[in-house]
DNA sequence: CGTGCGACCTGGGGGC
DNA sequence: TGCCCCCAGGTCGCAC
């Protein structure tokens, strides 16, 4: 389940394989995946094809490529020089490098020729970047850029650049990135009238969390995802702010969390961070802090906004103004 | 406008 | 063996 570390690990193959590489040509094996892009398949190959990509940026889950038209620039906006080439992995989407006459994935639906290009050594770079999506949450999509509200860059990558493709400016910062501050986002959750974990998956207000990291945060900061966000204090914040930012550095230098091959680096290989997590997927086991300080807690497993909860009552007990 | 929920998808697993 | 239902879940559009 891809969300900012495996994300992260995802772009950093990008910007290495990837960058300063031109698209020579661009193979659409099913339209689905391209759903995003509002003006069709053959725009998008256009778009594409010939563009070279300078710099791969993410904010959030969301990832993109700056393109550069050798040809000087397409877009209509002359604010708009350059544009990106979006992708998000959704439930399964994979980005991966491979030689061409690798064989064909199951459920390859895009697939870019990249012009020939060798690392330092002079070994040759694979020419193929194929977008694999088994249960098609993701895709792919060509957009503008236009310049972020706060004259920051547009997220973490190599570019350094203000700008922001239009269908991520509604994204917030993500807890990795420089320009994220925790002060606005504990101003925002005093705003709300909702619940913690509703709030720490609101893109919206904090980036890049999802249900795994969500439940692994909320463990670290000893506090309950029905938790009412409009009765915490800065210390609660930073807090819950400082357990994400943990969590997502650990999994970042595990290579992510991988339950089975649906999440997998751009050479296919997949993180371990699965054998760290302390609370998603362990109903039933003892909660592992309990256990060191001689208690044992069993995990629990609860529904709670249509999906799976997992936590420990003793160390995160339900509050009596619990909401959903 | 803030909030919450259903739809979009496929494959794996359990029940019968 | 096969069929049906449920589950996984990120994002968007829509209803309230």
């Amino acid at each position: 389940m891809p969300e900012l570390p495996e994300v992260e690990v995802v772009r950093r193959g990008l910007a290495r394989w990837v960058t300063g590489r031109t698209v020579e040509d661009v193979d659409v094996l099913d339209a689905r995946s391209l759903r995003r892009h509002v003006h069709g398949v053959e725009d998008f190959r256009g778009n594409v094809t010939g563009a070279r990509v300078t710099d791969v940026v993410r904010r959030g889950k969301f990832l993109w490529m700056i393109l550069e038209d050798p040809d000087g620039p397409r877009s209509a906006l002359a604010a708009a020089p350059s544009t990106a080439l979006m992708a998000h992995l959704g439930m399964s989407g994979q980005l991966l490098i491979e030689e061409p006459d690798a064989p064909l994935e199951k459920h390859l639906k895009v697939r870019l020729r990249l012009s020939a290009a060798s690392d330092a050594d002079g070994t040759p770079l694979p020419a193929d970047l194929r977008f694999v999506d088994q249960r098609i949450f993701g895709g792919m999509f060509v957009t503008d850029l236009e310049p972020t509200t706060d004259g920051r860059p547009g997220g973490l990558g190599g570019g350094s650049l203000p700008l922001i493709p239009r269908q991520a400016a509604h994204i917030a910062r993500d807890p990795l990135d420089p320009a994220f501050s925790a002060e606005s986002f504990h101003r925002r959750l005093r705003e709300r009238k909702t619940s913690l974990k509703r709030a720490l998956l609101d893109q919206g207000l904090i980036s890049g969390i999802g249900n795994i990291y969500a439940d692994e945060a909320l463990w670290a900061a000893r506090m309950h995802y029905a938790r009412p966000t409009d009765t915490l204090r800065r210390p609660d914040t930073l807090r819950i702010v400082e357990a994400v930012t943990t969590v997502m550095r650990r999994a970042l230098e595990a290579g992510g969390t991988s339950f089975d091959s649906l999440y997998v680096n751009v050479n296919g290989a997949s993180g371990y961070f699965a054998r760290d997590l302390e609370a998603y997927g362990r109903a039933g086991q003892p909660c592992r802090r309990c256990l060191s300080e001689g208690r044992t807690t069993l995990m629990r497993r609860e529904a709670f906004m249509n999906r799976s909860s997992f936590l420990c009552l003793f160390c995160q007990p339900r509050p009596r103004n619990a909401r959903a």
